[in-house]
DNA sequence: CTGTTAGCGCGTTCAC
DNA sequence: GTGAACGCGCTAACAG
C-alpha cells in the first residue's frame, strides 16, 4: 500500500504536481474549474500531504515538546488540558515527555525534542535540575523555550510562567492566624523540592512574625501524608490547623482526619480545587489554576514562537492566586 | 541563526556530506581517524539531525499517536506511563490528543496523526464513537492502530487491548454477596458509555441470579456520585453494600460516607488501587491496571508496525484483573 | 576508504 | 493559467 502524493494525483489528472500543489492550497492563478477537478480527486482517494516533506519544507513542525517531571495525576492534567486548548486553536500538537523527576533524563528528553524538530519547548523542571547546563542545545539551535511551574531561581535566559509560591504559603499563614489558629501543623511534600521550601519559608516566615507555634512535616507520598498526620496529632492534641502545601498531601491528610473523624480542625491547601471540593466542603484553598497556567504558558510559548527574530527581554510572568474559602465560612 | 546541517560539516573537514552521514552512523567502511574528526565536529558544534529530513527519508517518524477521551486524572496518567515505559525504550514517543469525548473531535484527531505522519495510533473511543467510520482513512493509508479500554462491541477490525468489563463486575458482586451484603446499591457512572453498560449488566446479572435487592444510580461526576449516595443512604437504610464502578465514583462516595460517618457499610470499588488505598483501607478493590493496559497497548501497536506487511489476524487481548482485599479482612 | 548521484514529497520561483 | 526546475537535509546505491 502507497500512500497518494501530489505526484499520483497530477499523472491521473495529467497535470504537473505542482498545479496539484497550488490547487489544493487555493492558489488564485489556478482555475476554479481544475481547482475542484484536483480537490475532488484528492477528498475521494483520501490523499493526506505527507507531514515529513512539509516540515522539511517549511522549517516547521507544529509540534510543542511538553516536558515535566512526572506525569501525576495531581495538577499534570489540569495543566495539560489548559496548554491543550491554546494550542489546538493554533494547530499546535504536544509531544509530552517525562523526566521523571531525573536531570538525565530530562537532558534526553530535550534531545528528543530537537531531533524531532519540535517549533518550541515548555517545561516544568525536574527535582534534580539545579543548573540548566543541559539547555545549552536549545540555545544553540535557537528554539523557543519557556519555563513554567517549577524553575530555578535567578535564571533569566528564558521567559517563565509560574505562581508566586512564597506569596501564596504566606496567604494561607494568614487565613489560619486569622481564623484563631495558636497551634499550627505544616504537611509539606518532598523537602528537596525547591516549591516545598518557597512554600515552607512563606509559611513560616509570617507565623514567625506573628508569634504563632508550628510543626513542620515533610512527605514524599499521600500515602506518607497520611501516615504522618496521625503521628504528628498524636504527639501534639493542641493543633488546631493544618496547612496541606498540594493536593498530594492533602489526599492525605484527609484521609487521615476522616479515618479519626476529626473535624474540628482548620484547614488550607494549596491545590486547584477539585479534590478538596469533592472531598470536604470544609476545606479552604488557596488556588493554584493548573488549566490557567497551562493556558498562560503556551501563550508565551506561542509568541515567542511569532516573534523568534526579535530578542525581547526575558519575564517571570507570575498567575494571580485566589483564596477560596470553605462552605461553612 | 542557521542550523548545521552534514553538507556544513562536510565543508569544514572537505569531505563529502555522505561521508559526514556515514561517519555519524559508525558505518564500517569509514576510517576510524576520519570517524574522530567528524564526530568531534558534529559534538563541538551542536550538531543535530533535521528531524523531517530523516522522517521523509526513512518514512517514519518514530511518533505514535495517543487518542484518549480525556485528559483526566483518573487512569489515564498511570495509562500513559504504561505506554510511555513500553515505548521510549524503542525510541518512540507519544504525540497525545483528547478527543473531549466527541466524535468529531476524535475524527480531527485521527486526520492529526496521519498528517502528522505517525507509525501507529493508540485509541481510546470516545462515548460519541458508535461506530468507526471516521477510521477509514487510518486504513487507507495502512496505518497500525490499536484500541484500548473504551472499545466497540463487535469489531474486528483493529487488534483491542482491554479488560473483560463485565466479568469484573460479576466479580465484584460476588465479593460483596459473599459477604453478606443483601441490599446493594450500584454507583455507576455516565449512563451512555459502553463501559457502563457493561458493569452495570456484569453486576446484575450475579445479584438476580442470587435473588439480591439492589438499587442503582449513575452519575457523571465524583461530586454527582457524592450527592447521589447521600441520597440513596437517605432514602434507604438497609443499604449493607456499594459497588462503584471506578475511581471517579469511589471518590464522591467516599466523600459522602466520610461526611456521615458510617463505616459499617461494606464496599468494593474497580480501580487500579492507588485512591482507595490512601483514601481507606478498608475498601476492597478489583485491581485494573492502567499502567499494564498500557504497557500491553504499546507492545501490540509496535508488533504491528514490525510486522506491517504481514496481514495478521485481528485479536481482542483481555488482561487479568485481580481481587484484592481490604486490611481488615 | 571516500565521492557522486539520485530521490524521499512538497512548495516556490521562474518561465511560457 | 500551467509546466519545469530547484532545493529543503538526509541516506543509500553505485562508483572508483
Amino acid at each position: 500500500v502507497k500512500r497518494l502524493t501530489i505526484k499520483d494525483i497530477g499523472a491521473i489528472l495529467n497535470v504537473n504536481p505542482s498545479t496539484v500543489s497550488r490547487g489544493l492550497k487555493d492558489h488564485p492563478d489556478i482555475s476554479i474549474a481544475l481547482k475542484n477537478k484536483i480537490k475532488a480527486v484528492a477528498e475521494s482517494m483520501h490523499y493526506v500531504p505527507n507531514a515529513a516533506a512539509v516540515n522539511l519544507r517549511k522549517q516547521s513542525s507544529k509540534v510543542i515538546g511538553l516536558i515535566i517531571p512526572e506525569i501525576s495525576m495531581y495538577f499534570i492534567p489540569n495543566v495539560i488540558n489548559g496548554i491543550n486548548a491554546a494550542l489546538s486553536r493554533l494547530g499546535f500538537n504536544l509531544l509530552i515527555l517525562s523526566s521523571n523527576n531525573s536531570k538525565q533524563k530530562e537532558a534526553e528528553n530535550i534531545k528528543i525534542c530537537c531531533n524531532h524538530g519540535v517549533d518550541g519547548i515548555l517545561i516544568s523542571l525536574s527535582q534534580e535540575s539545579n543548573n540548566l547546563d543541559h539547555f545549552k542545545i536549545v540555545q544553540d539551535l535557537d528554539i523557543p523555550l519557556v519555563i513554567f511551574d517549577k524553575t530555578l531561581k535567578n535564571q533569566n535566559t528564558y521567559n517563565e510562567v509560574l505562581i508566586d509560591d512564597t506569596n501564596a504559603a504566606n496567604t494561607c499563614a494568614d487565613y489560619l492566624v486569622k481564623n484563631g489558629c495558636k497551634n499550627i501543623l505544616l504537611l509539606l511534600g518532598d523537602n528537596r523540592l525547591d516549591i516545598t521550601k518557597k512554600r515552607e519559608q512563606g509559611f513560616k516566615e509570617y507565623l514567625i512574625s506573628h508569634k504563632i507555634k508550628f510543626t513542620i512535616n515533610y512527605a514524599t507520598s499521600a500515602f506518607e501524608a497520611k501516615a504522618n498526620t496521625l503521628i504528628e496529632l498524636g504527639k501534639n492534641n493542641k493543633i488546631d490547623g493544618i496547612f496541606a502545601m498540594s493536593d498530594e498531601i492533602m489526599i492525605g491528610m484527609h484521609a487521615a482526619l476522616s479515618e479519626i473523624n476529626l473535624t474540628s480542625i482548620k484547614k488550607i491547601v494549596i491545590s486547584d480545587g477539585i479534590l478538596p471540593k469533592i472531598l470536604s466542603p470544609n476545606f479552604a484553598f488557596l488556588k493554584h489554576d493548573g488549566y490557567q497556567l497551562g493556558t498562560a504558558s503556551a501563550d508565551t510559548i506561542i509568541s515567542e514562537i511569532n516573534n523568534k527574530n526579535t530578542n525581547s527581554l526575558k519575564t517571570q510572568q507570575y498567575l494571580l492566586t485566589e483564596l477560596i474559602f470553605p462552605n461553612n465560612q
